[in-house]
DNA sequence: CGGCTGACTCTGG
DNA sequence: TCCAGAGCCAGCC
Protein backbone atom coordinates (compact mmCIF):
# COMPACT_ATOMS: atom_id res chain seq x y z
CA UNK A 1 0.00 0.00 0.00
CA UNK A 2 1.57 3.25 -0.67
CA UNK A 3 1.98 5.66 2.01
CA UNK A 4 1.22 8.96 1.54
CA UNK A 5 2.55 10.45 4.48
CA UNK A 6 0.70 14.29 4.17
CA UNK A 7 -1.81 13.57 1.80
CA UNK A 8 -3.44 10.98 3.76
CA UNK A 9 -6.29 12.37 5.78
CA UNK A 10 -6.84 11.52 9.20
CA UNK A 11 -8.87 11.17 11.92
CA UNK A 12 -6.56 13.63 14.19
CA UNK A 13 -3.90 15.76 13.74
CA UNK A 14 -1.81 13.12 16.30
CA UNK A 15 -2.57 10.27 13.86
CA UNK A 16 -1.06 12.36 10.87
CA UNK A 17 2.43 12.67 13.31
CA UNK A 18 2.26 8.79 13.92
CA UNK A 19 2.15 8.16 10.33
CA UNK A 20 5.27 9.65 9.97
CA UNK A 21 7.15 8.74 13.05
CA UNK A 22 6.23 4.94 11.89
CA UNK A 23 8.38 5.80 8.93
CA UNK A 24 11.50 6.50 10.13
CA UNK A 25 13.90 3.46 9.65
CA UNK A 26 15.67 1.76 12.27
CA UNK A 27 18.90 3.20 12.99
CA UNK A 28 18.17 6.62 12.38
CA UNK A 29 16.68 9.34 14.01
CA UNK A 30 14.46 12.53 12.85
CA UNK A 31 13.86 15.69 14.64
CA UNK A 32 10.57 17.20 15.32
CA UNK A 33 10.96 19.58 12.61
CA UNK A 34 11.63 17.40 10.06
CA UNK A 35 8.43 15.42 11.51
CA UNK A 36 6.50 18.83 11.21
CA UNK A 37 7.50 19.48 7.89
CA UNK A 38 6.95 16.12 6.39
CA UNK A 39 3.36 16.18 8.63
CA UNK A 40 3.15 19.71 7.00
CA UNK A 41 1.49 23.15 8.11
CA UNK A 42 2.52 22.35 11.88
CA UNK A 43 4.68 23.25 14.41
CA UNK A 44 7.58 21.15 15.58
CA UNK A 45 5.75 21.55 19.39
CA UNK A 46 2.53 20.14 17.95
CA UNK A 47 4.64 16.82 16.87
CA UNK A 48 5.88 16.98 20.68
CA UNK A 49 2.55 17.14 22.24
CA UNK A 50 0.87 14.46 19.76
CA UNK A 51 4.10 12.22 21.22
CA UNK A 52 2.94 13.26 24.51
CA UNK A 53 -0.42 12.45 24.69
CA UNK A 54 1.28 8.40 22.76
CA UNK A 55 -1.51 5.93 23.38
CA UNK A 56 -0.14 2.97 25.22
CA UNK A 57 0.62 0.19 23.16
CA UNK A 58 1.41 1.71 19.52
CA UNK A 59 3.52 0.72 17.04
CA UNK A 60 5.21 4.42 16.74
CA UNK A 61 9.06 4.17 17.52
CA UNK A 62 8.87 7.77 19.26
CA UNK A 63 12.43 7.42 20.50
CA UNK A 64 13.37 8.00 17.07
CA UNK A 65 12.29 11.21 17.56
CA UNK A 66 14.84 14.07 18.93
CA UNK A 67 14.81 17.96 18.89
CA UNK A 68 16.64 20.05 16.67
CA UNK A 69 19.83 19.82 18.73
CA UNK A 70 19.77 16.03 17.99
CA UNK A 71 19.38 16.16 21.93
CA UNK A 72 16.64 13.96 23.96
CA UNK A 73 14.01 16.78 25.81
CA UNK A 74 13.93 15.95 29.28
CA UNK A 75 9.89 14.38 29.00
CA UNK A 76 8.58 12.65 31.48
CA UNK A 77 10.01 13.40 34.98
CA UNK A 78 13.35 12.54 33.31
CA UNK A 79 12.35 9.13 33.18
CA UNK A 80 11.59 8.82 29.62
CA UNK A 81 14.79 10.49 28.46
CA UNK A 82 16.62 7.59 30.03
CA UNK A 83 14.71 5.03 28.61
CA UNK A 84 14.53 6.75 24.69
CA UNK A 85 18.45 6.91 25.20
CA UNK A 86 18.43 3.15 26.30
CA UNK A 87 16.71 2.35 23.29
CA UNK A 88 18.12 4.58 20.72
CA UNK A 89 21.33 2.88 22.21
CA UNK A 90 19.80 -0.68 21.08
CA UNK A 91 18.94 0.58 17.73
CA UNK A 92 22.54 1.36 16.75
CA UNK A 93 22.43 4.89 17.30
CA UNK A 94 25.79 6.17 18.94
CA UNK A 95 25.06 8.59 21.40
CA UNK A 96 28.10 11.37 22.74
CA UNK A 97 28.61 11.19 26.33
CA UNK A 98 26.89 14.48 26.22
CA UNK A 99 23.58 12.62 25.20
CA UNK A 100 23.79 14.33 21.23
CA UNK A 101 23.18 12.93 18.22
CA UNK A 102 24.60 13.16 15.21
CA UNK A 103 22.30 14.08 12.53
CA UNK A 104 24.69 14.41 10.04
CA UNK A 105 25.28 10.46 10.07
CA UNK A 106 21.95 9.23 12.26
CA UNK A 107 19.44 11.88 10.72
CA UNK A 108 16.84 10.25 8.98
CA UNK A 109 16.83 13.30 6.31
CA UNK A 110 20.59 14.37 7.69
CA UNK A 111 19.12 17.83 8.70
CA UNK A 112 22.67 19.19 9.26
CA UNK A 113 22.76 23.03 9.42
C1' DC B 1 -16.99 28.18 26.66
C1' DG B 2 -12.52 29.74 29.27
C1' DG B 3 -8.01 28.77 31.01
C1' DC B 4 -3.76 25.96 31.72
C1' DT B 5 -0.17 22.87 30.31
C1' DG B 6 3.13 20.85 27.29
C1' DA B 7 8.73 15.40 24.61
C1' DC B 8 9.87 22.63 20.53
C1' DT B 9 12.55 26.20 18.15
C1' DC B 10 14.94 30.71 17.61
C1' DT B 11 17.67 34.75 19.05
C1' DG B 12 20.40 37.29 22.28
C1' DG B 13 23.72 37.70 26.21
C1' DT C 1 28.66 26.05 26.01
C1' DC C 2 24.88 27.41 29.12
C1' DC C 3 20.76 30.38 30.53
C1' DA C 4 16.52 33.15 29.61
C1' DG C 5 12.50 34.96 27.14
C1' DA C 6 8.94 34.94 23.43
C1' DG C 7 5.89 32.65 19.82
C1' DC C 8 3.03 28.84 18.62
C1' DC C 9 -1.27 25.31 18.50
C1' DA C 10 -3.85 21.35 20.26
C1' DG C 11 -5.80 18.73 23.90
C1' DC C 12 -7.86 18.39 28.47
C1' DC C 13 -10.39 20.00 32.91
Amino acid sequence: MKQTPNANPSPSYRHRVYAVVRQIPPGKVATYGQVAGLVGGCTARMVGYALSSLPDGSDVPWQRVINSQGRISPHGYGLGSLLQRQLLLAEGVALDLTGRIDLSIFGWLAAAR
